[in-house]
DNA sequence: ATGGAATGTGAGCGATAGCTTATATTCTTG
DNA sequence: CAAGAATATAAGCTATCGCTCACATTCCAT
């Protein structure tokens, strides 16, 4: 009897039966990610995994794209919750303080579920609907912009869009790569002793006394 | 059912003919790449595009992952020249006009085939023989411990291993993000700017006295 | 209890992928 | 030139992909 508009999914699933179907298909999407990367999980597979079948899947998700766009968004909001609670913790806190809550954060963040972050990050192709898998970045650069802002008279930076770029980007990549290449840096004592070096790198950045600046001429433009 | 590649592709071509071919290939693929994206660049496509048939392309790649290979070798070989030139350049400098020539290096590398550099970054998956892209990192990194090493009384930091992968996976991170999210950063006059702030960055971390240790507990193990 | 809405099913379609192979053409060398 | 080695061609094979559709089952309000 369904002769209406058949390519459209469902957009809510109103009964509890569905949200469980809902949950397995994304369950099974991090998964498969995770367990055999990205272009072994095809729709029937996650489906299979799911113990759901292909038909069902493309009641809730209209394509395999959105499938691992609800698998990034569910990620996704996990990181934001550990990031956010860090930085309102830190608004109070003093610089140093501050900095590494930031940094505790990002590790903790990267600390969520290792294997799907290497997937996403590696492996996902950014287009589409998926090109914003940096979302939490750019809400980290406009929590943190803001704690500068608060705090300018404590540091000695005037641009404190590129300040908060720099350290989020940095901090950002440093855990990551920590995670993904050098996971012994976060193991037992030596993860107190990364915290020291990065803090040190930002706080040595913020605190750089105003006038440090040089007419230099080394970038060639291109 | 997985078949391994049976056939072996030659390994060199005698005739000059061939390596015309092989480099047709190779930068069909590379042009694909950039205007298409991965999954659009299919061997067919290829093949189509450099001019060749699907044959040929098999009798030199064994599989579309070896193609893929051989551009990011290319790619990485580019990169590798301006890095190992910077840094042949910089062993003689005092420690800030090294640092300066590092990010210089950076930035021109980054900018020698920018949209190659993102596809190859962002959708390329780092699977079987294409997981070894950040060669060049690693080179860097030994590289510049090198330096660091030959400047030990000029910097406070001890453990040189850390600081090298620090500041290596820093200024590639903040180039290469600044390349993707913010080009306006590396334009016109605030280029200048950029390079400053990182100098600074750089410069703030090295020159760290060495007993600004604290012995603070806010990483939380996992 | 019953009918319609919500949900679930899976065979199978069309497209395309990576790759093989039989054959044709060009080069090199005696 | 002859002949074999090197190189090039493209039709087409097999596998798998994302996805549809006709239908079955379950839920819920009446």
């Amino acid at each position: 009897m369904a002769r209406k508009p058949q390519t459209r999914p469902r957009k809510s699933a109103s009964q509890q039966r569905s949200q469980i179907t809902v949950d397995a298909l994304i369950e099974a999407t991090a998964r498969i990610l995770v367990r055999e990367g990205y272009d072994k999980a095809s729709t029937n597979r996650i489906a299979a995994v799911a113990g759901v079948s292909i038909g069902s899947l493309y009641q809730y998700f209209p394509s395999k794209e959105a499938l691992v766009a609800a698998v990034i968004e569910r990620h996704t909001r996990q990181l934001s919750d550990v990031i956010q609670a860090a930085l309102a913790r830190a608004v109070a806190s003093p610089l140093e303080a501050a900095i590494r809550e930031l940094i505790g954060a990002a590790i903790d963040a990267h600390g969520i579920d290792p294997k799907l972050h290497c997937v996403l990050a590696e492996q996902v192709p950014r287009v589409g609907r998926l090109e914003n898998i940096n979302a939490v970045e750019k809400q980290a650069r406009l929590l943190l912009r803001d704690y500068l802002e608060a705090h300018r008279d404590e540091i000695g930076i005037t641009d404190l869009d590129l300040a908060a770029f720099i350290l989020v980007t940095t901090v950002e990549a440093l855990t990551h790569s920590a995670v993904l290449h050098r996971p012994d840096v976060l193991t037992g004592e030596k993860a107190a002793e990364f915290v020291d070096e990065v803090t040190q790198l930002v706080l040595g950045y913020l605190q750089t006394p105003p006038r440090a600046r040089k007419p230099n001429k080394v970038s060639r433009a291109r």
